[in-house]
DNA sequence: AACGCGGGGGC
DNA sequence: GCCCCAGCGTT
């Protein structure tokens, strides 16, 4: 009788979530592990939640060695909110520069006005309030909330839900909604603890440093004694990789008609990609279903592209799961055609209004094209 | 809920 | 070359 029960508690055990008891234990060595090798970045020394909302979005989908000495910069020039309030655009892009993810900079500089103005210039405390500021979400929210005012509140990063597949051995892909919603609750219990914050920077550094993407050291982890899938050494395959569509092949041709050196282009209303961005004429042929879309009325379209020159550029893209080669084709214009509504700027201006990078690459590398022919 | 953003590093 | 990453805002 005794022993039937004691194997039942133990399958359980295995099948469900982790006990209190276990979530202590855990709880402890991770604490250990951190005291001895939590890494020393400049941005802990000298904390608060403006420093700390700067590192964490910094550090979005960013490695450490590459954020680090561009944040560093940063905090530099814009070593608090006023500063970051009364800055420029163009300031705040000049200091962001190399870092990726534009919109981080801008949303952060958007975000400093916010605060000053609704906020008088002091950090909210509570996390509805910081959700509701431009660049924070989920997780810079729980980020701060978390190390700089002590709420329980878990972070769920790519760190926390790789750690939490392996430990709880979660049969789910990477990108899997159960998958997060299980790490949530494993960081929950996590983070009831004394030092909420510390839990939580802990347990990303111990996915940073130990529980590692590949070749993990698992002979260093705190958590060991408790992972299941460390135990039998098949932690690689956790979290089971991310389900993602297939990739699709596509031809983009860009039609640049210039009139009197400038290029017309419109808005993409509904064109598969770049929606409501300023763009050049264009048409998509997806590999898979032979279907063409076009950006605008396709008699069009065709019989301009007829006319026009096929320029030696070559531009790949990916968006998504889109493999994109770009076609550029060349038609200079001597009058505005009827029934075709387009405007027209000059490459610097059309640069200027094109946040997107493969429109970007088109302009660079078509000016490339034109200026290697006059040399 | 899906999609776009960007640069760096591992392989 | 391809894949992954300390997410967020927009649609």
């Amino acid at each position: 009788m005794f022993l039937i029960l004691r194997e039942k508690k133990l399958s359980q055990k295995t099948n469900s979530s982790l006990q209190l008891l276990d979530i202590k234990l855990l709880y402890r060595a991770l604490h250990l592990w951190f005291e001895q090798n939590r890494s020393d970045h400049f941005f802990r020394r000298n904390r608060n939640p403006y420093r700390v909302w700067v590192a964490e979005v910094a550090l979005q989908q960013t490695r450490m060695s590459a954020a680090l000495p561009k944040l560093q910069k940063f905090l530099e020039i814009f070593p608090n909110l006023s500063t970051l309030a009364g800055s420029t655009e163009d300031e705040v892009m000049r200091a962001w520069a190399g870092l990726g993810y534009y919109a981080r900079a801008r949303n952060l500089r958007k975000g400093a006005k916010f605060i000053m103005e609704r906020y008088h210039a002091t950090m909210p405390m509570t996390m509805p309030e910081l959700l509701g500021i431009p660049s924070i979400g989920d997780y810079t929210a729980a980020a701060i909330a978390s190390i700089c005012y002590g709420l329980k509140v878990p972070v769920v990063d790519g760190n926390v839900i790789r750690i939490a597949a392996r430990l709880l051995r979660k049969e789910l892909p990477q990108n899997d909604k159960r998958l997060f919603n299980e790490a949530e609750k494993f960081m929950q219990q996590l983070v009831a603890g004394e030092k909420p914050g510390e839990t939580n920077e802990a347990v990303m550094e111990l996915g940073q440093k130990v529980c590692t993407v590949r070749n993990p050291l698992c002979e260093k982890c705190p958590f060991l004694k408790y992972c299941r899938t460390g135990q039998n050494g098949d932690h690689a395959r956790f979290p089971l990789p991310k389900i993602k569509p297939e990739k699709v092949r596509v031809s983009w041709s860009i039609l640049l008609l210039e009139l009197n050196n400038q290029f017309g282009v419109h808005r993409y209303e509904s064109f598969k990609f770049l929606k409501g961005h300023l763009g050049p004429p264009s048409l998509l042929q997806l590999a898979n279903t032979a279907e063409s879309k076009y950006s605008l009325l396709p008699s069009i379209f065709d019989s301009l592209l007829s006319q026009a020159n096929r320029l030696a550029i070559k531009v790949s893209h990916t968006i998504t799961n889109h493999a994109i080669t770009v076609q550029v084709y060349h038609l200079t214009l001597k009058s505005l055609p009827t029934g075709l509504e387009l405007d027209f700027f000059n490459l610097p201006e059309l640069s200027e209004r094109t946040p997107s990078s493969l429109l970007q690459k088109v302009y660079r590398s078509y000016e490339n094209y034109r200026d290697g022919f006059r040399n």
